[in-house]
Parts: structure tokens; sequence; C-alpha cells
DNA sequence: CAGTGGTCTAGACCACCCT
DNA sequence: GGGTGGTCTAGACCACTGT
């Protein structure tokens, strides 16, 4: 039952009570789901708010709602859109989710005379009880422009963040070419995933303001990641 | 404004104003727009009917909200594409290359009670001797909207140049999903290739200026074509 | 017809952010 | 403090689906 005094929004026990309903087999795949009015009298809350809960769980792709019908469980991929690179925290944040960091690798690389942090992560969200790994970011950052960047600890610290507060650089803009590639054994490791799923991967260089190029970046999304945009024709 | 005769809700016609507002650069990326409070009394509708259209905005992709900020635009404008829906003629000829298109199937199709032009087309470039093809293009045009347009030859006929000539719509802007996909036998054999090369297929919704949906649009990109973009953070 | 979701109104109180 | 979004209440009327 909804605890009316917990700080968790009613909506957000609502969801999660329905989730655990569907996860734990009480609602089956296909099978309709209390109505909300069912669930007004159930929960004893208004249909906003019912209306709200079962919205999101619609979004994440566990329920439908067809009108004069009802609502029903659809069991599917979970998909998210995060291509992007400005923020993978922002985006965690956003959807209630806790952003996680792994540095696989994290060494200085010389590279035609320039010196370069290579830093290698695997990103993801973590959620209630287990962790989904996203994507793998190869990242190499100049040593000139950013003297002593390699003394963060980027499992903890946002990349973009400590270029703006340490450094007071912000990125700005981005050139990309988006290949589709087949995942090798590593990738598939790393983003805990089997079949010969094609993935994709974002190659690209990131700049500054001032046109100065301040990383040269590799992006593999994992299976689950969404890759949506808008554009003007 | 809004017209509250129209049969469209409220919420849709407030989202093809803003997302009207957003690609015509009214609002631009990461400015805020108005809030909640300010577009209650804009367009004197409740909180609720702003909230809803922006919800879904926010979903897109297009929207940020903030609290005790405001909401802001993400778009991530793609300036340079190589593989636009723009035009393929255009592309073409700015390259020096002559296009060609080949239309597969072209018949009328009801998608729920819409009747729909449906266009399956190969499109690639010709020089000297040889022709390369590019990508299929899998297009639904509702005929609600074209009435008759059917009766064009879309493998001479631009199509948006049609639309635009004949039925004075302007397609304006495109939501896009981006998919790596492996081809099957017939993708390989229209865009002659061999190999198990995963491609690249655009899924998406193109809106003329109305914010009306003109075209739902699948294009699959041949192993020759560069997707490129730029982006700003 | 009764039951379902879809849309919308008119409020309320709160937490958060900035100055 | 004043503005912002986040949550929630208590209604209303409508369109659609099934029997």
């Amino acid at each position: 039952m909804l605890n009316r005094n917990d700080y968790t929004p009613l909506y957000v026990q609502l969801q999660n009570i329905i989730r655990n309903d569907i996860m734990s087999g009480k609602y089956k795949d296909g099978e309709m789901i209390p109505s909300e009015a069912q669930m007004m009298k159930l929960y004893d809350v208004t249909r906003t708010t019912i209306r709200k809960a079962v919205a999101d769980l619609v979004n994440e792709g566990l329920l439908v709602q067809a009108q004069g019908k009802g609502i029903f469980v659809t069991l599917r991929e979970v998909k998210h859109n995060i291509w992007n690179f400005s923020g993978f925290t922002d985006y965690a944040n956003k959807k209630h989710e806790t952003p996680i960091s792994h540095v696989i690798e994290h060494k200085i690389e010389t590279i035609d005379g320039e010196s370069y942090l290579k830093l290698v992560r695997t990103r993801g969200i973590q959620n209630a009880s287990n962790t989904s790994w996203l994507t793998i970011d190869h990242s190499l950052i100049p040593l000139a422009i950013f003297p002593g960047i390699d003394q963060y600890d980027f499992s903890q610290f946002s990349l973009y963040s400590t270029m703006m507060d340490k450094y007071k650089v912000r990125p700005h803009n981005a050139m990309l070419q988006i290949i589709p590639i087949i995942g090798d054994a590593t990738t598939k490791s790393l983003l805990q995933y089997e079949e010969d799923t094609p993935l994709l991967k974002a190659v690209g260089t990131v700049y500054s303001d001032d046109g100065v190029i301040i990383e040269k970046v590799e992006v593999i999304y994992g299976p689950n990641v969404d890759f949506k945009m808008a554009t003007t024709i």
C-alpha cells in the first residue's frame, strides 16, 4: 500500500508496486491490469496520480494504454535515449537513475609528439538492484590544454565538469561520424549482451568555444541505447 | 494561437507551436522558453495542459525541465548531414553527380483507417560508367494531406518538390531514430554488397511548418554512405 | 449501454533555485 | 522573497470499445 508519510512521491510508490506486480508475475505479459478507476479506489489517490504513474511506465515500455479497453502489460526492451555527449550524469539524474562510470584504462600516451590522457570508461546506470552498462567511451584529452588532468579520478568526477570547473574550458560542439559495428568479444562482455546485435559507434572530435580540439572521442553504444535526434530540413 | 474549435487536442497544438518555435530558431538551443505560469496566461489553458505538452516534448528529447529554473531547449541540431532528408537530389547535384531513383513499390495502403501512399525506392548516384545505389527508402505519405499524390512518378520527380510545388506543403523538420541493422538478402542485393556488414537505418517522422506529419520514413543506408554530423553540446 | 482511457479545468501545497 | 517546476486533489466532459 501507499505510504503518505514517506517522502517518495505517491506516483513513484505506485510505479514500484505495479512494476513489482509485473516482475513477480502477478500481471503477466499481455494481460490487463486494473483500470484507472479501479486503482483510484484501490490506492485512494486521484486519477491524475494514477495517470502519471502509468504514463511513465508506458514510456518505459512496460505498459500500453488502449482507449476503451484498458491498460496492458507489454514486456519488451527498455530503451533509453542518450546519445548525448553533454552529460551522462545529467541524463541519468533526469531519469532518476544513478550514473556509474568504471575506468578501464587511464594513462598518458604520446601521439605525433603530443601528450594525451587516454581514458577508457564504461558508463551505465544503476537502479535498485542491478547495473546496466550502456556505453564504452574512449577519450583522448590533450595535456597541453589540460595540464595535470590525469590526476583526477573520472570514475568519480565528470570529465566535462572537470574541464569547466578546473580549467574553465567549455565543450561547445562536436563533429561526429556514426558507424554501425558488430561488437567484438570484449565489447560484448563489457556491455553484457550475447547475440550478434549490431551496435552504433560515434567517432569524432569535441571542440571548445574557441574552436580548440579538447577531446577525441569514440563511443560505442550498447544494444539498449536509443539514438534519437531532431533536425531541420 | 490555440484553436478551441479544432478537434486537435490543445496540448498537441501547443506542442506544435513550441516545436516550431524551436525549429524556426525563435527559441535557441540551451535557451529558456516561457515558464509554465507564463504559458498559462499566454495560451489561456491550465497548467495541466501545459505540463502534458511539455512532458511529451521532454520525452522526445527536445526540452528539459529543471526545478526552480525553467524549461530549456536541448536541440542537438544536425548541421552537416551527408545523409540528409532534405533532398537527395540537391545533395547529388552539389557533388556533381547524377541522382537516380528506382521505384520498387508504389501502392495505396490503409493503416488504422488512414490511407497512405506507400513508396519504396532505392536511390543512388550515377557517374560516367556505373551506378552505385546508396539508400533504400520506405515512405508513407498520408493521402488525406496529399490527395492524388499517387499519380506522380517518383522515379522522375522528387517527393519533396512535388509536395511543395503541387500541394504547397513544405517539409520542415524531422524526428529520427538511428538504428544499426544487419541487412537481409533483399537489402544486400538492392545495395549490392556481400559481406555481413552492419548498416544504419533511420526511422522517423517528417513534419511540415504547421507541425503536421507529412511522411513516415525509414531509410537504410548502404555501406558506402558516410553518416556525419555536427552538433552543439 | 456501461466501462475504459483521453482531455481539460481550477485550484492547492511543496521543494528547489537565485538574488 | 519571488519565481520555477514537482506533486496532488476533485471534479468535468468526451471518444472509444465491448456487449
